[in-house]
DNA sequence: TCCTATTTTCCTGCTT
DNA sequence: CAAGCAGGAAAATAGG
């Protein structure tokens, strides 16, 4: 890949994200990050990769769905892709919650807004707002194609057997989720995109589930942007995971700082857990 | 408005 | 010494 990792010994934040960003508290200041919204002011089939993925959180988000229900990895691809797929395809990727996304996608794709009022729409520049923040991607590399991404068999072959797992059981619409999406939650789609993961934690057992963050104060950062909270700090961030050892989403690993271990509550975490 | 789950904040003390 | 880690307490949030 062309991004590398390593810009790091300057600022460990700033050089990370924002090297140009004026926006960071500003803007932000509006009825939560759910008004965050998908770039309306291009077509769906222009979306990057990113932006693709930055609409199924909004999806998820505003239909309560629980994130870790939806196979992200099946959605690894930019807008053309994405606007290419039909209903089926959208079934066979996301099962039940596909019918959600592609009515989204189709009212987007036919100049629709989806049912999200847009009024406050003046930022620009919101990929300032979401999860990974641009993170210095040149605009013709936001995605790239030697990824290889399920992109291409999303629709061909019935083979991807992970496509079905997390729906054979149904569609659950949480019912208590705060903001769509919780801190663990979070932690996971970062490790599950690694096209997207700046160096910021990484797998140390993939298949334990254990992995590590890189740049405690980065993640914090991004979480923090995710709620619009500023002052967010990895010593804040990582109160909220000792809080998840009593709930099993996550195993204490003692002696090694920053580890963390996925518990028998997360799920979503596996590669192919059958 | 009250209730609940989930953080967010702050803090003291201990460990690397 | 500078980060992290452990938890307790209590406030803040946001959906129900």
């Amino acid at each position: 890949m062309s991004i590398t990792p390593s810009a790091t010994l300057e600022s460990p934040l700033t050089s990370t994200w924002g090297p140009t960003n004026p926006y960071h508290d500003g803007p932000l200041v509006m009825s939560g990050y759910a008004s965050r919204l998908w770039p309306h002011d291009s077509q769906p089939q222009f979306w990057s990769k990113y932006q693709v993925w930055e609409w199924l959180q909004q999806v998820i988000d505003i239909h309560q769905i629980d994130a870790s229900s939806l196979p992200f990895q099946n959605f690894d691809m930019d807008g053309h892709q994405l606007c290419s797929l039909n209903y089926h395809d959208f079934i066979r990727a996301a099962g039940s919650v596909g019918h959600i996304l592609y009515n989204s996608i189709t009212e987007l794709k036919s100049g629709g807004q989806y049912h999200l009022d847009i009024g406050q729409l003046e930022l620009k520049h919101e990929t300032d707002l979401c999860p990974f923040p641009d993170v210095s991607y040149p605009p013709g590399e936001i995605y790239d194609p030697s990824v290889q991404s399920l992109a291409p068999n999303i629709s061909p072959t019935p083979s991807s057997p992970e496509i079905k797992r997390s729906f054979s059981r149904g569609h659950q619409v949480k019912k208590h989720n705060p903001r769509g999406t919780h801190l663990w939650e979070f932690i996971r789609d970062i490790l599950l995109n690694p096209e997207r993961n700046p160096g910021l934690i990484k797998w140390e057992d993939r298949t334990e589930g254990v992995f590590r963050f890189l740049k405690s104060e980065a993640v914090a950062q991004l979480w923090g942007k995710k709620k619009n909270n500023s002052s967010m700090t990895y010593e804040k961030l990582s109160r909220a995971m000792r809080y998840y050892y009593k709930r099993e989403i996550l195993e204490r690993v003692d002696g090694r700082r920053l580890v963390y271990k996925f518990g028998r509550n997360a799920r979503g975490w596996r590669d192919a857990e059958k």
